[in-house]
DNA sequence: CGCGGAGCTAAGCGCTTGCTCACCCTCGGG
DNA sequence: CCCGAGGGTGAGCAAGCGCTTAGCTCCGCG
């Protein structure tokens, strides 16, 4: 539908922009280590093991354990932020653009649960500068949709009696399915999107459904 | 502020029904401990060490450290539990009872926002077997909300196209309160169960406001 | 007073952790 | 044919982990 959810689609590989090859390989083997077991849980063995690589060759790529989470974190958080950024700035109703934020974002955290339960849940797993850091794109997250909010209310689209705390609820909403999605479950990701889209035009009062 | 202060508000004493009291002590240390760091980024010497005694106290009451987490997890998990039931249960129409069921859920998750951390977000710490008993009590709490919807719908109270889906959006709805909620931060609990209360009824399409 | 058990500690065991280091292959250019 | 640099390995270090054990103190009871 829009252009924000043509690209989160798959017509580039995931992870594509992370050079060289087997960089790329132990970044995707911790982003499944990580969401699998959490990140303090896993072994820089465990990740170097299933790249299919020594403990050793994860250090000839990365400085640190850690350096592989904030790589992860800082990626997914902007693609997540590039996906709300470019629906606030879509054209059309607050409603319509509403309506695809929450489509896309939660088309996204469902079809990368791994990456986005990792880049959601392990923030406290890094260190203060790069935390500070991820709160700062979160932040913008915030505020892109609390653009669309306070647009619906100026032009009478939507009713919202508490624009910070609606936002925060509809951010919790879409953030928490990766947590509970399952790729095996009945649910794909383009029906979560779908339902969760009509969910939150109901809480902003539009008529919608 | 500490875990045992931000129980207290309540009727009954936090934690009183683990006995004795150096039982407790450990338990309310790794409650705050767990909520902080995580399960697997907390030593037994943490919280020994918060309980104001020495790591070797800890396994003359917790068998292991994994004990604790359970314990934790159940105790939690029936108190959130039967906070869901009596509101499926009580007398008044569905959009008075879904109300009153966010309302003290979510208000639950606020003002115990460090146990509901532990509760909610670490449950793959479990063993096979405590993960099991613990997911059965979770399909117990699925089964309250769908309950309270489903009344709801056949009355023509609501207008809700995807129950299960719906009970699904509005459980980690609440649940993710844990992870935001901050005491330091401008709401009260009781302000965010209101809110809440208010934004479910609008989901399911109630004529509440 | 002597006794036994409960509660607690100092010390430490065996193991795993994140990470390092000396060394080895592979391969394009002179 | 040798070279050097970059990607990779096996072995292992220091630190920290969950947990154990030997022994201490305290206290009610005969």
């Amino acid at each position: 539908m829009s252009a924000a959810d043509e690209m989160v689609g798959g017509e580039d590989r995931p992870w594509g922009e992370v050079t060289p090859e087997a960089a790329r390989r132990l970044l995707v083997a911790a982003v499944e280590a990580f969401a699998e077991r959490g990140y303090h849980a896993t072994t820089t063995r465990d990740i170097a093991g299933r790249a299919g690589m020594s403990p050793a060759a994860l250090y000839i790529h990365y400085k640190t354990k850690e350096e592989l989470l904030h790589r992860i974190s800082r990626i997914g958080h902007d693609k997540a932020l590039e996906i709300l950024e470019t629906a606030a700035d879509a054209r059309g109703t607050a409603a319509e653009r509403l309506a695809g934020a929450v489509r896309s974002f939660v088309r996204w955290h469902a079809g990368h649960h791994m990456t986005a339960r990792v880049v959601q849940y392990e923030l406290d797993a890094l260190g203060e500068e790069h935390r500070t850091e991820i709160v700062g794109l979160r932040r913008r997250s915030d505020a892109a949709v609390r653009r669309i909010l306070n647009d619906g209310v100026a032009a009478g689209e939507f009713d919202v009696p508490d624009v910070p705390g609606t936002t925060l609820a509809v951010l919790s909403l879409c953030i928490d399915v990766a947590r509970w999605f399952n790729a095996q479950g009945r649910r794909t990701p383009d029906e979560v999107g779908e339902l969760y889209a009509d969910l939150v035009l109901r809480m902003v009062g539009a008529q919608g459904g």
